[in-house]
Parts: structure tokens; sequence; C-alpha cells
DNA sequence: TTGAACTTGTGATATAGATCACATACGGAG
DNA sequence: CTCCGTATGTGATCTATATCACAAGTTCAA
């Protein structure tokens, strides 16, 4: 749970209860598809519970997973920033509650706190290091690192840290998600999560993974 | 040439006098590096001529190239940002000029004129947009289009529209740095390349290439 | 001008990972 | 419970791409 995922940390109670007011709650139930990409649309969301996930559909219909996303995640604010397409669909992965911003509201509410705008440029800058390791992690690491790429990553995105450092993916994810995130083919994924499963990196706490060794695992996955 | 890229576009002239005021110019000869992906350091670059290379070197060795940038260019905007270390290495390709901004200036500059962090926010958009795209091309785009997607970014990077449409990339590029764009063998890259040139989508003119057709290019590239 | 150090082109081979083809297990609806 | 759709595990191919191995160009510095 890095802190800069979270637009309003370090944000003024002014300003917060601000953007409450000015904001719109809504729901989605399992399933439900928030937006596509490709739509227009240029309003950002706060994700305040439930877990969703952003994909794009490749040329050849393949899903690429970009990010699992937890509560506290911000949620189109690209489309928000520049106006451009929604750049992924945003899908429930479980029932969610969301604040829904105008833009007209987000520039107001920032540029009467600068603090709103220097916790946005964090999340773009630490999303875009992440997505420029995925660049590099896609070229040069192996089928597995990448797998266990995926479980960091979802660690970062929804992982519950227990009191001895393990950490609980608390939500049913399947090899199909895991292979989305990490770029390969379902029956590899497979592969690659039994050889975590055997080397005790990774373990099945009920129907949920637990991450068992977050350090080895980061080693594993070159990060 | 697309304008998100630029950083001072529709800032008021006043702001731009203070950012020169607050900054200072360096050089860089070529193959000279500005600084290394690992280094600390905040504050950020503006090119003002010449070309750059952002690159990172992956765990196993392999140069994996993130952008060539040219004239106009925002560089080490992320550690400006979140003051963590360089994301990438970045070596001058051809003799630059630069100014450098503190971090200091920069959010005073900020905090008086709010278009510059809207400017800011929509240039990391702009680029997590691209990042994404990359990402996905990775994992489903073969090695003649990941290396017609290098040429593509190039000519946003860097290329020289001509009054004809076609664009010009007027520098000398190695068939490693495209290998390193794309993400492929150089050998292989050599036999994209080939083929791309015998298709006639590129061209080259003199010792530098010229795209040709750059419709058919992003075709090529999926985009 | 003559190397020496880069570049580029292209065939031959090796291999990681995709794809195919199932068997098996699970989970929810009736 | 019992059936059906979905999820998982695992072998056997197949294939795109890396890797290897050279032969030619090029560039540039001495």
């Amino acid at each position: 749970m890095h802190g800069s995922r979270k637009l309003f940390e370090d944000i003024p109670w002014a300003a917060r209860k601000a953007f409450v007011s000015s904001s719109r709650e809504l729901e989605l139930r399992s399933r439900e598809i928030l937006f596509h990409a490709g739509d227009s649309g240029d309003g950002c969301y706060l994700l305040r519970s439930g877990v969703v996930k952003a994909a794009v559909i490749a040329r050849d219909g393949q899903e690429r997973l970009l990010a699992v996303l937890g509560p506290g995640a911000m949620i189109g604010e690209l489309s928000l920033i520049d106006d451009e397409p929604r750049s992924a669909t945003i899908s429930a992965l479980k029932p969610c509650r969301l604040m829904h911003l105008t833009k007209p509201a987000f520039f107001r509410l920032a540029d009467n706190n600068p603090q709103v705008y220097r916790r946005a440029l964090k999340l773009l800058a630490h999303r875009l290091r992440g997505t420029n390791d995925t660049v590099v992690a896609q070229g040069t690491v192996s089928v597995s690192g990448r797998v266990a790429r995926a479980f960091a990553s979802l660690a970062e995105g929804l992982g519950d840290e227990q009191s001895d450092g393990r950490i609980l993916l608390a939500h049913k994810i399947t090899q199909n998600d895991i292979a989305g995130m990490a770029g390969v083919a379902r029956e590899n994924a497979s592969r690659a999560i039994n050889d975590l499963l055997r080397a005790g990196v990774l373990g099945r706490a009920g129907s949920f993974y637990m991450i068992e060794q977050p350090v080895a695992l980061l080693d594993m996955a070159e990060i």
C-alpha cells in the first residue's frame, strides 16, 4: 500500500470536504463495466471500496490487464487531464462504491489547493515508473519472472500485509487475470504459479493467494 | 510534433521569462551522459537543441531505449516530482543545449501559474498513454510491427514533416537503437527494417531514414 | 591510406513460450 | 445432490524469435 496511490493523502481537510461535496456517489455490481476503452469521458473516479481491473483488448482479441485496483485508487484520471478517450476498460471484480468527480470540479479544487496538483503529479509519476519497468521487464524477464511480477503488482494494488510480513491477496483471482497481467499464455501462467507454490514463495489461503516470501518474490520478479 | 510534448505551450510569457531567469544553461557533447538511472537528483531539464536518448539497462545487460527526444522535450521530470532516483539514463546523441531548473524553482513557478501544473499533468498523461500502449504492443505485436512502432515513436520525438507529408528522421540512428526501442534482437531489427524499405514504407535519405508512407507505417505498427 | 572499431546483412540453428488437446476439479444453480 | 459452465494441470507439438557465425560495408583517427 504505497502512499502515493492515494490522491488525498496530505490534502487539507477543507479540500477533502470540498471534494466530497462536489462529487457524486455511484455503485457497481460485480462484473459491471464502468467504461470502455475508447469511450469519451472527462470525469474521474475515486474507488471507495471494492476492486476493479483496468484492461485493454489488443487488436488480436487478447485481453491485457494493466492493473487491478483496490480502495483509494484513482480511476480515469488520464481523460480528466487530457480529454482524450478512455485508455482502458474498467470493470468491477466485486461490488464497488465510487465517487465521481467532474473535470471542472477537479480543476476548481486543484486551483485552490496546489497540493492536489502535486499529489496528482506524484500519482502519475509513480504509474509511469511502473509502466516503464513493465516495458523493460516484458523484453528481458522470463515468463516465470513476469508472473512473479504480476503477483507483486497485485500485492501493491490490493495486498493485505499480515503482522508476520506475509501478504494476503484477499480476492479471488483467476489464472486468466494473472496471465493477462504478465502477458503470457494462461497455460504457462499455470505452470509458473505452481512453481511458485512448490518453491513456497506463494501459498494458498483458502481460495486466495498468500505471498509467503515477499522478498523472494520481488527477487524472482527482478524488481 | 505533438503539442503536448512541450511544457511551455500556452504558458503566459511572464511565466516563461520567470523560467528562463531561474534556470541555468548547460551543454552536452555528443555521447556525454546527463545522468544515470539510479542517480539521485531532483531538478529537471528542458532540451533546447540537440537529441538525447533515455535508456535503461536491464538486469541481463540489455539496453532498452525508452525514448529518443528532440528539442522542446522535458527531461528528468519524474525525479522532480517524486524525489525518487532517476528512472533512466539520459545520454546525448548529438551536441545539446539544455536548461536546468531546480525543484524549488519549478514549484514556485507552478504555484504561481497553475497552467504549468496542468501542462505538466498533460505531459505525463501523454507519456503514460504511450507506455501503456507499448506494454500492450510488447505482448501482442510481432517483431516487424514493433520495429514499425519504433519508427513511429522516433517520428514523434524528432521527426521533421516535409511539405509532402513524408517525415524525415534527420539524425543518424543505428539498428541497435531501433532494436533497443522495439525490444528485439539487432539482427531481427535489421531484417524488419529491410522489409519496410522493400515495401517502400520507409526510405533512406542519405544516411538518414525517411518515412515515406506514415499512414502505412502506423498501420503496420497497429496504432 | 590503412587499419581498427563499429555497423549492417543474412544464413543456420536453438529455444522459450504459444498453441493444441485433453483430463480433472470446482462452484454455483436448480 | 447432480449437472453444467468455468477454472485448472500437464503433456505434446509448433513457431516466432533469439542466438550464433560470418562476410561485407563504413567511419574515422592516426
